[in-house]
This record gives structure tokens, sequence and C-alpha cells, in this order.
DNA sequence: CGCGATTTGTGCACGTCTTCACAAGCGCCT
DNA sequence: AGGCGCTTGTGAAGACGTGCACAAATCGCG
């Protein structure tokens, strides 16, 4: 949504990595594909087709193949894609080549789970500090971490050179960190408390919200009931009297 | 992806609540409106104009008309939505009306945080059952409830009625969570699992992957790095020697 | 050396989502 | 009662994403 992009420099980036520009939607899908190759690669795949790779990320061969040409990707016809290869393509485009530190405030219950979350270090995450505004949280130890107070952020993120924030906090905080993690100089956010972030142009704000999910979820479940509640329905179709009732949707993934 | 609708019955439901078969982008819209309604409730407003609850809810105010123009919804022009009467609606849309059982499966790091939050709760949703297929882990109490083992699905899937399964576990576990959850009647399920899930057809699997969406905050950090980096680029532009330098994206939200 | 099997890369058509812009409707004030 | 300002609901256009289907390319084998 509302992506402003620079109209006077129009792909002419020369000799550098090559920024191809790509659309939004494949970059979601990008790290899936990573998780899958990575799974590959463990299990002694040299190469991989598009089928092959499409279905263990979980999606349509076609557009596995058109996200993959985007970024310029290099495969062999017949033979398939170069695992490893293309697991430094993909590493380089999402800029995973480096690793980045996260700064992460708020360690309640969510952030608690999240400093330990193992899977983010294995992407080449690092969790180099955890912050509170709660004096009684403060100095606790998670992780071989120390949580510190939130008003130390300028301090540390200074030192650490902080590249990305998570938040963790309660919905009436949220927007006071948010302020103080750009203020840091962060311009990417990952928000799990359950409010809208304003933040200034070129800040970054991805929301997570796990009570949303389970609603889009009851939703389906909703719309499922009422569906074989209904009886009568398209008339001219039930001649089976059989297991007719749960065809339907197939609705799967989508973060 | 892939809505396979019954071509038969085309909108005629009669007096039933009326399910208007809604895109699904509204859909995954309608839970923020739903909080921002609740907000807006808890501080004493009686109506809010399309504009007020676009902003609230951080979406463009034509969109959230047509979101709700989707539903039938009962705005007056000239004056806004009744707050009370729009939550109404859309609790009853999202099938939020009857509390939702939930069985949560995997209470390692997240799944502890998961049984902790009460964001659930709030929104209707009740954890009815703890599982985990460690044997170390059962019988500890979390939130009120007992840890179970994950063999004990089936009864207690009988006794408890569960609507939505979640799953927390390590992802070579998440498949055979999955499969059984499904073998207990289970077809809504929030994954949390790094990895992808073969469900039968009418079963709804949502994903939510920590680490993908501290991806693509990383891949949005590369791109504007290169850009600022990149000294020359729309020569035309570059007047002002300030605070040019992060004039971009304003990407945001995106579930 | 050529041929066929296989797989990538992509043009094209289609469906979905977004956004603008405006007519229709409602309440309030005079 | 009438007019005026405000807000909803929606038609239409455009952007975006998806998936089919096929040509181009590569490898292996006879």
């Amino acid at each position: 949504m509302s992506q402003h992009r620079h109209p006077g420099a129009p792909g002419r980036a020369g000799a550098v990595p090559a920024l191809p520009d790509l659309p939004e939607a494949t970059v979601a899908r990008l790290p899936e594909y990573l998780r899958a190759l990575h799974n590959l690669a463990e299990t002694g795949h040299e190469t991989v087709s598009s089928e092959g790779l499409s279905s263990a990320a979980g999606v349509n061969s076609a557009k596995l193949r058109k996200d993959l040409s985007h970024l310029g990707s290099y495969g062999t016809r017949g033979v398939g894609y170069d695992v490893a290869l293309l697991i430094d393509q993909i590493e380089s485009v999402l800029g995973l080549t480096q690793c980045r530190s996260v700064a992460l405030v708020g360690v309640g219950n969510l952030g608690h789970a999240l400093a330990g979350y193992d899977g983010f270090a294995s992407r080449g995450f690092r969790i180099a500090a955890l912050f509170d505004a709660d004096r009684a949280r403060v100095g606790e130890v998670i992780n071989d971490l120390v949580v510190r107070h939130v008003d130390e952020l300028p301090r540390v993120a200074a030192e650490e050179s902080i590249a990305i924030g998570v938040i963790a906090t309660p919905a009436p905080a949220a927007q006071r960190v948010a302020d103080q993690l750009v203020a840091v100089g962060v311009t990417s956010i990952l928000n799990f408390a359950p409010c809208v972030l304003s933040v200034p142009e070129g800040v970054d704000v991805r929301k997570v919200d796990l009570a949303i999910e389970l609603q889009i979820l009851s939703f389906h479940e909703h719309r499922k009931a009422s569906l074989t509640a209904l009886p009568a329905a398209g008339a001219a179709l039930t001649a089976l009297p059989g297991g007719l009732a749960a065809t339907d949707t197939q609705e799967a993934i989508g973060t």
C-alpha cells in the first residue's frame, strides 16, 4: 500500500548488486522459498525443479518461476535450480548476508517467548538488546541478555547499531515505544501490539496480530458451519446425498 | 488462493443471517475495524465517520466504506456509523457471537506465551486445552490449564468441542499434529511452525512465521540502505541536501 | 551428431483489490 | 419548509497478482 518510488531513478544501478524492484507479493514469498531450500540442502539435494520447490513451499509452480525470474535467477532449463546458488541469491536479495541486530521492547508474556525464539538466530538475526518500561523487570536475564530500561535505548542503540525494532508491549505503550525507536534511527519495526502505529515516511512497519488470525479463522469456520447447516442450496446440483456438505473452500497460508 | 465457490447457489439465502460472500481482503480487515470500534466505544463515541474509523484502523476511507458496504452495513449519510451497531454487525459476520474453543498444541517457548496471551480471551476465544508431545511437560499448569499429552487429544476434543487448533510445535512435529487435529474434526488451524502443512480440502490453515516477517523487513532495510548509499539517483530532484535521504517507501501493515 | 525428454522463462488473459470521484441521502439550521 | 453541508454508498478505471500454456533452452542418450 502506498509505494512511493523514486520516479527519477529507473533501474539504472550499474554494477551494484542490482535492486530489481521486486513486487511486494514476491518479497513476501522469498523467505518461504529460502526455508524450503535450506531443507532441501540439508537432505542432500544439489538441484531442484520449480515443481519440487514450489510444492515444498506450498505455492503454484508458475508463480514460483515468475518470482525467481524477477530476481534474474539462474536456473537451467531441463535441469532446475542449483540449490546452493539459489540460497545465496535469495539471501543476498533479502539482505541476509549481513547479520542484523534486533532490539526487542516489552518482555512480557510474548516478549519472553520472542527473546527465546531460536528461529531468529537461525535466520541471521541477532537479538541485541531487551527493553521494558517496567522497572520490576529491568535486570532480569533472558537467554543471556539482561533486560534494560527503555530509557537506555538511545545509549544502547548507539553501541549496537540496531537495524530492526520489535514491539511486544501492551497496546497503550506501543506508539510511545515506536516514537522512541524512530528517534534513535530505527527504520523497520515489527509490531505485535494490537494497534496502528503512526510513523514518519521512510519507516516500515509490519504488524502481527495473533488475535486477528484467529478471527479470520473464525469467520471461515462460521461460514462453513452455515453452509453445511443449510440443507437446500442449489437444488439442481443436489443429486448425491452423501459427502457433498464439505465440498468447499481450501483456503491456505496467507501471510 | 483457490477459492472454490458453489457455482449453483448464488446469494439466495432468504431470511438466514445472510452470508454475503465477502472478499478475502475485506475479511482480513474486519478484525482491525472491530478493534478500532471497541476503542471508540470505550472512549464514549456513539457514532463514527468512515474517515474517523479508517484512520483509527490505518486504512483508506474509501476502502473502509466499500468493506462495510459488502456486509450491507447500516451507516447514515451525513452522520456516520453507529458504533455499537457496527460492532454487533461485524462480530456477527465473523462468527464471534459464540465463544470458540481453541486447542493449543506445543507448549514450548512460544506456546507458553500463547497460552498466557490475554488477547485471545478478550476477543471471544477460549483456550480449552493444552497439549504437548513431551512427557516431561505433561502435567505442568499454565494459566489454570494443565498440559496433557497429545495422545489424549481425541478424548478431550470430544468433551470440549474444539473449533480451532493452534500449532506451536517445532517444524518436524507440525504435520503430525495437524493430521491429529484433522482426525478429531478440527477444520481451522493456525500454524506457527515454519513449514507448510498439507491438509484435506475443507480445512483452513493460516500460517504465522515470525522469522518471515523479519526477513521481509530486512529486505526493505536492505533496499533503503542501497538507495541512500547511491549518491547519484534523480539528479534533478536533489536540491535540498538535508533530510532527503529518507524520502521513500511508507510501507505499512499487511497481514 | 541429432533427437527427444524435460524444465525454465514469459506473454497473455483473467480475476481481485484499490482508489478516485461523485451522485444520493440525511440531518440541521434558518 | 427549504436549503445547505456533510457523509455514505458505488460505478468505473487502473494497478496488481495469478495461472495457463507454450516457446526456447538444455541435457542425455542412442
